[in-house]
DNA sequence: CTTTTTCTACGAAATTTTTCGTAGTTTTTC
DNA sequence: GAAAAACTACGAAAAATTTCGTAGAAAAAG
């Protein structure tokens, strides 16, 4: 049977960042780019991927001394899910609200609205 | 001083929600809301509301016997720096990457392309 | 070699969030 | 007016998340 995979933490979300923008990556690696946000200490963010690797988040290659680890969920999957849930959570389900929430709070660029409208223009020929 | 005010957790989205949708209400009424969604205590959503009145969240209102709580924040604020946090903690702070992934995961129906025209037709002659 | 540094494993503590039992009061119902 | 029902207060337990110290093995440095 298949592992369940409750969304990830915030805690854990920001080590996937990490490892989405620079691929697989050792503990020691990863710890560097968390300290230059915050304090953590070295084996809590060794703990956190150890526990990661353990619910199927991430998947670790042991071949050197220090492992690697590699992110085991795409990054548009689990940012899907996040904004689905956020969707839920606090927008009533609605799609739609979080969007115009989002462009009202953004102030979007000439450059991004004119990106957005190339978009709408596509899904619209695809739904026709 | 003014007091810290952290984005509110889940569960207290969840009686955020309600209060927002309903406007003031009773322990008893936020419960009854609460239990059609899932299984909860009465006691445990009246330490919540208690909880989240002792961190501002919410006001209530003592003159009857049963407390009448409402909501501190605006649903807007609240949405907004849920949304902002998301587009920190998944998006790498972009906003359009959220919007964008939110679309393509909901199709919007030609109803609501057509509305998201308009939006960025009224902040692009803004805008100018 | 022997000392120092670099790692992992493991357990447990600390924090935060959520849940609920018990007690005591006020209202309602019979 | 006695019994039952509806409420709040409070403390504490349970659960979930995050943090870190210590031990011991392996590698690197001297």
């Amino acid at each position: 049977m298949a592992e369940k995979k409750p969304d990830p933490t915030e805690a854990e979300l920001e080590i996937l960042q990490i490892l989405w923008r620079h691929g697989p990556s050792t503990v020691r690696f990863v710890n560097e780019q968390l300290q230059s946000i915050r304090e953590v200490g070295y084996t809590t963010t060794l703990k956190m991927m150890q526990l990661m690797a353990q619910k199927h988040l991430l998947a670790r290659v042991e071949d050197q001394r220090s492992h690697v680890y590699r992110p085991l969920l795409k990054q548009d999957q689990v940012q899907n899910r996040l904004v689905h849930k956020l969707v839920q959570a606090a927008f009533s389900g609605s799609t739609m609200n979080l969007v115009l929430q989002a462009l009202g709070n953004h102030q979007p660029s000439s450059e991004e609205i004119e990106q957005l409208r190339q978009y709408l223009d596509d899904i619209d020929r695809e739904g026709a």
